[in-house]
DNA sequence: CTTTTTCCTACCGGAATAGTAGGAATTTCG
DNA sequence: CGAAATTCCTACTATTCCGGTAGGAAAAAG
């Protein structure tokens, strides 16, 4: 299960992936960049009510995780470093709740050998890394940009 | 990630499926009865060592769970309730560590609305649930019997 | 130089995890 | 019968993790 860590995130990382897409629809400076018009935490928990506080910790992580840049003091605020559609869901997990693997012997970014166990012959090790793969599928694949997607509305062609 | 608990249950499962096919393979009566060759605790901690006190509670956990049957006193212990081919990965996991899914709002066996999201229209709802489908596609798939493949073997046909 | 924001460090209560302890109930076997 | 071997049950404990709070420092804008 996700923690609300995560939880919190996706929620935030869905309303700046939506200012990201307004700014870019709407802007008339094409060379304008998304540190220009950055989205601040008191704006966030408006739209998505939360601890304040609790946010701020989130969007730092996520900010030295590489997923957002900010800009300090009056008009301030958050936003996303990259197009929404180069941020895959599994770097926000990573982050924020570590292994995606379900166990640290099959786990890509956070491989730790097991003990008693020789993984070459190991049947829990061959099934787990089945699971591990089956979420990569998805979480390597979706990204932000998916987020935001309006379920009745056509694909968006990038 | 997996828990403890769940982890040593599948090496316990594992012995338990071993002997339930040499049972059936080497066994000359037909009609022999799992229950009459169970596998104690002090057997299983011999080829797997940890704690014995906490695997009790593990397999009690899985008879409860209806996985395993016991038989008490002197000779007793532990043995599968059906051919492993029957029990379903998925299962042992919700026993020991609860739901698959990603979040509570899309699980299918401990669902719980999330507060303040929409589901229908909810992009993060949206993705775990195919998280969660991608996650049963195997866990649902494979089974007991999967933990104990010799890997070089050629696949085994029931 | 005041206001607004991010940034940093530390702390804290409750829940969950990973066990441990002690004994009761049941079965087998001599 | 009685002793040994086993599961079964209830309760307890120690540590870690989760979710969140507190208080202020640093930086930027006007």
């Amino acid at each position: 299960m996700l923690s609300k860590k995560a939880q919190y995130a996706f929620r935030a990382l869905g309303t700046l992936v939506r200012a990201d897409l307004a700014r870019r629809s709407q802007e008339s400076d094409v060379d304008a960049a998304a540190s220009d018009t950055p989205t601040s935490i008191t704006e966030i928990v408006k739209v998505h009510p939360m601890s304040t506080k609790f946010l701020e910790t989130i969007l730092l992580d996520l900010k030295r995780g590489g997923i957002l840049g900010s800009k300090k003091g009056k008009g301030g605020g958050y936003y996303l470093m990259k197009h929404p559609e180069d941020t895959p869901l599994a770097q926000v997990i990573r982050i924020l709740d570590g292994p995606i693997a379900p166990l640290p012997c099959v786990s890509l970014h956070f491989y730790e050998r097991c003990v008693d166990c020789n993984e070459a012959v190991c049947g829990l090790n061959r099934l787990m890394s089945e699971v591990r793969d089956a979420n990569l599928a998805v979480l390597e694949q979706r990204s932000l940009a998916d987020l935001a997607v309006d379920p009745d509305a056509p694909v968006a062609k990038r």
